[in-house]
DNA sequence: GTTCTAGAAC
DNA sequence: GTTCTAGAAC
């Protein structure tokens, strides 16, 4: 067995009533990071979490998967958010739903969206790939489970027709109120009183 | 974004 | 008593 520090030595002789913690060794030094929402450009970095990358984007694995295929792609340009896009960056948000497809078509026996959530938690412009099982211990919330499954998520193509016509994102419809809303299956009328039982039900739609 | 946990819900 | 979720995190 592994030596751990940490471990008291029960068979060791001892003047310490049995009581006392184990001393608390010196930490390993954690990796410098700044604030929560800065997290995506530190996993744009990580090679454990990179898929691809070129000139214009960089695809990475979500940290914490909400499905079997879960991915991000984001731009090398610093865009902060779709409110943010301009008109002239349209052609790389094109450039990056093409990645998704690419990249969907890369596991046909999952069905795949690809989208923005509304009002998303963390900096720089992030592009979800996910396919549509959500089998994943890291789906555990309402709130996760609705910024995939409400109108907080803004398909790719509906983001874009809205940048083409208006010259903006269309946002309004979007608020936290859509995180809230009742929770309901994706595939079909299921009401579940709970995300436990949501995750049951899931099962039953896998392709076994 | 996640982790943690108090107290609501069962 | 156990399960589940909502809200703080300095």
């Amino acid at each position: 067995p592994e030596f751990d520090p940490h471990k008291v030595d029960e068979n060791a002789e001892t003047f310490e009533p049995s009581t006392t913690k184990v001393p608390q060794y010196p930490q390993e030094p954690k990796k410098q990071q700044g604030h929560w929402s800065l997290g995506l450009l530190t996993s744009m970095n990580d090679p454990e979490l990179l898929i691809e990358k070129d000139d214009k984007i960089v695809i990475i694995k979500d940290k914490y998967p909400k499905a079997h295929h879960h991915f991000l792609i984001l731009p090398q340009e610093n865009i902060p958010s779709l409110k943010s896009v301009k008109p002239t960056q349209i052609s790389l948000l094109k450039y990056m739903e093409s990645k998704a497809s690419i990249l969907a078509s890369k596991y046909p026996n999952s069905e795949f969206r690809y989208g923005y959530h509304a009002i998303p938690s963390m900096a720089r412009l992030h592009l979800h790939v996910i396919s549509q099982d959500f089998d994943s211990t890291c789906l555990k919330s309402k709130r996760h489970w609705n910024s995939f499954n409400t109108k907080y998520f803004l398909d790719s193509t509906d983001v874009i027709r809205s940048l083409e016509k208006y010259g903006q994102c269309d946002t309004s419809e979007a608020s936290k109120d859509l995180l809230n809303e009742q929770l309901k299956c994706h595939k079909c009328s299921y009401i579940p009183q709970n995300m436990p039982k949501l995750k049951d039900h899931l099962k039953n739609h896998l392709q076994m």
